[in-house]
DNA sequence: GATGGTCTGTAACATATGTTACAATATACG
DNA sequence: CGTATATTGTAACATATGTTACAGACCATC
């Protein structure tokens, strides 16, 4: 087993050892080893390989007009650098690729990768799984920004939690992990609640609520 | 040639006439006919099928808690219905879909659609690069509400443009469609730009724009 | 049952943005 | 050249949200 790390990758998940072994025989592949804060991509760099993180860690970073940087995220092992824009019309790494640590990347052109695809449906099934699930994902989050204010935001949160018909949810996350879901002030959100409240569209009991207005919380979400 | 509209198709494009024919020759599918008004798929329902508009118009449209329905787009041939979410986990349609008019959509099962683009690189080929590129521009979309500021969108926005390095940008779109992007109000931005000039950050021309500090703009992308 | 930590409610104040309305330009088109 | 149309600049005002700070409620762990 050359790359135990692998199995667990979204991408090569669901295959068995022999089956990797023989996937990485029928291709060409590469591994390059990428020493503390050097460049494995640039921002604007072609791309033209799909890279997986095997060791070590790596980061993706901005970098603005004046020359400062901007952390965007950390991959790290068994996760894929840009997978979800791999095949996009004239890809373009969006930011630069940086070591944080001593790293190992796996590298297979992604025209070999789409022939590997071909050639097995479950290759091919988790990277449409994968991608589709970010799509969705970047979807789901988009349509929070279609509501302009917080109590917009909170009221269609609230119908898309199971057992919204029934005028009873229970919301599954802190105020403040949802108020950075929304992308808005923790306490801003406890008062957009509290107005909620004393309108009488709803009734909070903890992590309870109840929606007493359907009405005028489908108005909010329009206003 | 059974669906003539199939060749313009993002998923079927590229494919020559004959090689489509044969490609519906191997598979299974089927055409259903919508009338006005009636549901080709609800909200919720799992999605079994890729189902592609051959004739007529669909739309998704959105129910919220008081039966209040807001259509959300229009879908016209040779569009696909929910492309970037058919092989998600568990994926379900995001929105109810309702026909406009009286409309034809194709129908195969995901699976045999699966099959069919192991068989046919290009086909492949072509939904990877759907996908990818809606998964780039979602991505692209959400960035711009990372800035909290009208001002930091409008500088990031500069930044991205052709020659930002060069400090010296034109500026592809009105002020209208841009305040649209940036999901503000017009006068908002004309507000944020016209300070940004006072502040001698930029000086703007027209749809010419100098940056003239480049320190100060990156400074709004942050703050 | 005490103690520390996280989560929540609330307040006062600053500020960015929305709203509306109108004037001043550009641009297109006859 | 002149008129209509779209685009942009500007103003006054309303309001939603951010910020900061603190107090009370819950939860775990000892």
């Amino acid at each position: 087993m050359r790359f135990p790390v692998l199995k667990n990758s979204p991408l090569f998940g669901g295959l068995s050892d022999p089956e990797i072994e023989k996937l990485l025989d029928s291709v060409n592949y590469r591994v390059r080893y990428f020493h503390t804060g050097s460049v494995a991509a640039l921002a604007g760099e072609e791309i033209s390989s799909l890279m997986i993180v095997l060791s070590g860690s790596v980061r993706g970073e901005m970098t603005d007009l004046s020359g400062r940087t901007m952390k965007i995220e950390d991959i790290n092992p068994p996760h894929a650098l840009a997978a979800a824009v791999l095949f996009g019309g004239g890809a373009k790494y969006p930011v630069n690729v940086i070591a944080n640590i001593d790293s190992e990347l796996l590298i297979i052109n992604k025209h070999d990768y789409l022939t590997l695809m071909a050639g097995d449906k479950r290759l091919l099934s988790n990277y449409l799984t994968f991608i589709c699930n970010k799509a969705q994902f970047l979807s789901g989050r988009l349509r929070f920004h279609s509501f302009h204010t917080i109590k917009g935001k909170f009221a269609h949160y609230l119908s898309s939690l199971p057992g919204a018909s029934s005028g009873k949810v229970r919301v599954d996350r802190s105020q403040q992990e949802l108020s950075e879901y929304f992308g808005v002030a923790r306490p801003s959100l406890a008062r957009a609640i509290g107005e909620m409240e004393q309108d009488g569209l709803i009734s909070v009991n903890r992590r309870e609520i109840r929606l007493l207005d359907l009405k005028g919380l489908s108005k909010l979400t329009g206003a």
